[in-house]
DNA sequence: ATGACTGCCTCTGGCAGA
């Protein structure tokens, strides 16, 4: 089963060049993160017409999440990010897709730091990790994957000098992340490509698609019980360069069956 | 160089993104 990540920046703005996408690569599993928009405005039946099921998390202008499938629907296992009542933001969602736990995050930016903002950022890598950590302790198969806002290592991004006082690459924006690791996660596009120099993301600004000017904050981290079935990863990288793209690539994972 | 582009909702300009 191949299961992506795409970050498409706006559902409605999107919609032709996502359901080219999935038609073209026709993932098991779609991702989606940034929909920006509500529930009621959600394109289900643009899904259900060329045979994904999904299920959704939307909020108004910003953020949203869904989750869908290949012939099958996902069955919803957690809306929101658990560990703080007061936070409405539409960034995750978790499901059961044949016998795997997809758990979809868009993870706050955190600019500008230091700041509430990227207090908040830290803050929801913890939530995120005591959730997962749950997983890895149950021996769950599980995938945890989505636009994670953080640029893991040096070798993640093209110029470690332009993006130094970003939120993207502070040391406890790393930390935090390398935690998760520690914890037993297997980062599968960072174990098949060793060296780095795989970008997920590119601006819109100042050419940097053209220049090559683009960093990895997409990830998919695999419970062992995944990362013993993992088959190959990689970034769905032409899609970048067509018209009216999102400036996120889709990325995957391929995982033999059980 | 306080830039650059894009999407959203619509107070069509201000915010957010990364």
């Amino acid at each position: 089963m191949r299961i992506a990540s795409f970050n498409i920046n706006g559902i409605k703005a999107r919609l032709p060049r996502l359901l080219e996408w999935l038609e073209e690569r026709r993932p098991s599993v779609a991702c989606l993160q940034e929909i920006k928009c509500m529930d009621e405005n959600f394109p289900a039946e643009e899904f259900e017409k060329i045979g994904y099921h999904a299920i959704w998390h939307g909020q108004k202008s910003f953020n949203g999440v869904a989750i869908l499938a290949d012939g099958v629907k996902p069955e919803e296992r957690q809306r929101g990010l658990p560990g703080d009542e007061s936070d409405e933001q539409a960034r995750y969602l978790e499901a059961e897709v044949n016998g795997v736990r997809i758990c979809n995050l868009y993870l706050p930016n955190g600019n500008p730091q230091p700041g509430p903002r990227f207090d908040y950022k830290l803050a929801w890598m913890e939530r995120l990790r005591a959730r997962c950590l749950a997983h890895l302790q149950a021996e769950i198969a599980a995938v945890v994957l989505g636009d994670f806002n953080v640029i893991p290592e040096d070798k993640d991004v093209w110029a470690v000098k332009a993006m130094e006082d970003d939120a993207l690459m502070q040391p406890e924006s790393r930390d935090a992340y390398r935690r998760m690791l520690n914890d037993g996660w297997t980062d599968a596009l960072d174990v098949l490509n060793p060296r780095g120099g795989v970008w997920t993301y590119w601006d819109y600004q100042a050419g940097a698609w053209q220049r090559d000017h683009g960093f990895r904050i997409d990830h998919m981290l695999l419970s062992p019980q995944c990362a013993d079935r993992l088959r190959a990863a990689g970034v769905d990288k032409e899609y970048r360069g067509r018209e009216k793209a999102s400036d996120h690539t889709p990325v995957w994972v391929e995982m033999a069956d059980r």
